[in-house]
This record gives C-alpha cells, sequence and structure tokens, in this order.
DNA sequence: AATATAAATATTGTATACAAGAATTGTTGA
DNA sequence: TCAACAATTCTTGTATACAATATTTATATT
C-alpha cells in the first residue's frame, strides 16, 4: 500500500494529539519523528503539513510544529458549536431515522444501565461514544455526521475527565433516556434541546463546566 | 519568508478550485505544477496534502490528486448544514451585537439596494459576501464565524450562478431586510429562521433549488 | 560578572535522486 | 481485427543532499 507512511503517521500523531498523550504546546521535532518512526523526513513533513489543516498543530515558519494549545475562549468556542451541532443530529435523527435505527438507539441506552450501577467510567465512555454516533448517523447527513464526529473527537482531551465527577453517570444517563424518548418518539423540537444542552451542560453550571476544564492544557496567553 | 512556497500554493489552487477555475475530477499532476509555478515536488505535494486534509481534493494512493467531485447527495447535506451555521450565526448575532455591529448591518444592508435596482449583479454578490459575515463576526463565536465562512467558501462553485436567476436579486434583498430587522431587534428566533431558509431556498421551493445546481460539477457514479 | 557579539551548530525548507507501482504502447497470437 | 501479454515509459512515494534561517555556545569587551 502507497502513501500510507504519511497517512499513516497523521493518524497516529492524530490519536495521540486527540488523547492528550502529547500535550499541547510541545514541539514535533522532525528528526526525533524520523528516529521514532523509522523513515525519512518527507513523509513526516507532509504528515505534519496535514495535521496543520486540521488545526491540530501549529507550524511557525522556520520554527517548527507546536502541538496547537486553544485558549478558553476558542474552547468555549468551540464546545458552543459542537452543541449545536448535537442539537441539529437530534433533530433530524428524530425525523429521519427508520424503525430499526430507532430500536438500536433504545438498545444503546439500556446497555448502559449496568455501567452505571458499576461505575464502569471506561465502560461507559465508550458505549456513550456509541451512543451518540448512532445519533449522528441516524441525521441521515453523511457530512453532518461526519463534522460533528470530528469535532467532538477533537475535544476529547477536554472532556475525558468530565464523566468521573460525582454524579456525572447518573446525570448523563438520566439524560440519556430522556434523549433517547425524545428521539424514538419523533420530537424533534425536544431531541435538538435537550441534545443542545447535554454536551456542555449536563444538568449541572456552566460555571462547573468551565472548572472542569483542565486548565493546564489551555494557553492562558490567549 | 519560509513554509510560504508550500503554502502559497495551497491557497493558490484552494483559490482555483473553489471558483470552479479548475473543474472538479481533473487530475493534478505534481509535475506539471512544479513547472507552473516554478518549484520542485516538495512543496507541490505538501500543498496537494493540505488540500486533501481541506476536502478539496482526493488522493488516490499512487494514482494521483484530483480535485474533489461531489454527488449530489454530498451537496445537499453540506447545504444542509450550511443552513444550520447561518441560522446558528443570526441567533447568536442577535443576542451579542453591540449597537456598532447593529449599525453596520443595516448600512451593508442598505447599500445594496441601488445594486439590486441597476442589477449589478457581481456588486451585488460582493456586497451579499460582506453582508453575510457581518453576521458571522457579530456571533462572537470565532470557530463558528470561521467554520460558516469556510463552508460557504466551499460551496462557492455551486452557489454562483444561483443570484443570476430570475428575479433571485430582489428575493435575496428582500430577505436581507427581514433579516436585518430581525437580528438588529435582538429577535433571534426569527433571525435563526430566516437565516436557516435564506442560504438554500430563497423563497422558492427546493425543487428549484436542486434545479439551479450545475450538474456538469456534480458526481454522477456516487 | 554581565552583556553583546560572533562563530558553531542544529533545524527547517527546498531540490534532487532513487525506488516501486501504474499506465501506455507495442508486439504476438488467434 | 481484436485480445492478451510484455516491455517501456511515466508518475507517485520516499530518501537524501543542499540551502537558508534559528538557536546555541563561545568569546570578547566593558
Amino acid at each position: 500500500m502507497a502513501n500510507m507512511s504519511s497517512n499513516d503517521l497523521r493518524r497516529q500523531l492524530e490519536h495521540e494529539i486527540v488523547l492528550g498523550e502529547i500535550v499541547p504546546g510541545t514541539r514535533l521535532d522532525e528528526v526525533a519523528l524520523t528516529e521514532r518512526f523509522g523513515v525519512s523526513r518527507t513523509p513526516v513533513r507532509e504528515a505534519l503539513q496535514q495535521l496543520s489543516m486540521m488545526q491540530l498543530v501549529e507550524i511557525r515558519p522556520r520554527r517548527g510544529a507546536f502541538v496547537k494549545k486553544m485558549s478558553l475562549k476558542e474552547l468555549v468556542d468551540m464546545f458552543e458549536v459542537m452543541a449545536e451541532l448535537e442539537g441539529t443530529c437530534g433533530k433530524l435523527a428524530a425525523d429521519r431515522m427508520i424503525d430499526e435505527e430507532r430500536d438500536k438507539l433504545k438498545e444503546l441506552h439500556l446497555i448502559t444501565e449496568p455501567l452505571v450501577k458499576n461505575k464502569d467510567y471506561d465502560g461507559y465512555y465508550r458505549a456513550n461514544v456509541a451512543f451518540h454516533e448512532a445519533i449522528y448517523k441516524g441525521s441521515h447527513n453523511d457530512f453532518l455526521s461526519d463534522q460533528t464526529k470530528s469535532l467532538r473527537n477533537r475535544l476529547t482531551p477536554y472532556r475525558r475527565l468530565q464523566l468521573r465527577q460525582s454524579n456525572r453517570l447518573n446525570n448523563s444517563f438520566q439524560e440519556h433516556a430522556e434523549i433517547t424518548e425524545a428521539i424514538t418518539s419523533g420530537n424533534k423540537e425536544m431531541a435538538e434541546q435537550l441534545l443542545g444542552t447535554h454536551v456542555t451542560v449536563q444538568r449541572g453550571s456552566f460555571n462547573d463546566f468551565l472548572a472542569s476544564l483542565p486548565m493546564d492544557l489551555i494557553d492562558q496567553s490567549a
């Protein structure tokens, strides 16, 4: 397979950046990456160019590539858009899902009940992703689905810690119940409204949300 | 200035693709581009990698880079998202614009009146862009603003011909009047609703919109 | 000792060289 | 004449070489 080394490299780095394994602000040294991946600088540079277009790294001319640090303002803006996109997915899903998809959504919700009971955070995290992606798909709008998924992905490092907090797990489950009911019953306004607030606030105040953000990952200078 | 050749190249090609000067489906030959821009293959390839991440070109392994052809489904999906984003911008702008911005919006609308009277399509096209971008900025959400602008940009080749049609100019002006009124008076629901339909339908049927699409630019195979 | 300046060192950006796979052309056989 | 195969040519993907700019280190001067 060809042109895979630069694409593979990009995917790998993307993964590590999104998961926060590479801390925002760190410089991505080209030769270090060549040694790590056993390739020349050419595919490394092509991968970095790709990541810069994805807004995951910032290429400063003649200075190198840096994992992008987002300011609090940028982050809040992105979460606001995320909320809108999730809401739109919900609205369209309530309208367009076929019976099979509605059944599947119910199922994806119900299987999380034991996970909540057992406080299985990792398990719930994965099931939560599946639940939301089912809604994206249910919009029957591939572009919207991809955009939403991609933005969710980019916000991952700033969301990972949230579920661990106090009774977020219970809150999330409760909200999922309402969302599932709204979508499967075709109540699009309700689905949109519920999903629009679900992402960020989760029945808490916005201040709590802000406080939950890992501030060390945030660019204080901007 | 450094790393500018690959970025400049990307910008130039992006411009030409978005304006439809390079027809979707055409292959972008690397050596041809090196000759045209007087650079080596390295920056050419980096530019193509960037464009592939922007979904403007498709890189088929060992086959080359092709200007992306969008299927009708993809296009409809993108316009649907565009409508949502425009609506969101309007909603937030109605809420957040400061007095100065509201005045500016009124002005940007009013200066288009003579352009409509004189059927100055190019002039109106430019003024229209300025009007809408003022709304994006008025959302006070830079991420949303950038995303909306970028998507509008990508849809340009499929929108250029629309304004020329029958009395689209008058319709557009009339709708802008209502939008301006809604935003400046802070009626966010109205602003969202008006902008959500303005992009695509412009007081016509959706079928008319579909019929207005330049079908030769659309991938029939997909 | 601290700062400024200059040499050296390292890193990015670009061009070229080489390797591997695709497309094309030409030839052979039915 | 057409189809199938083979050799050639072309194009992409990767590595390396060279050029230009930042960064670091060393030296000199106050």
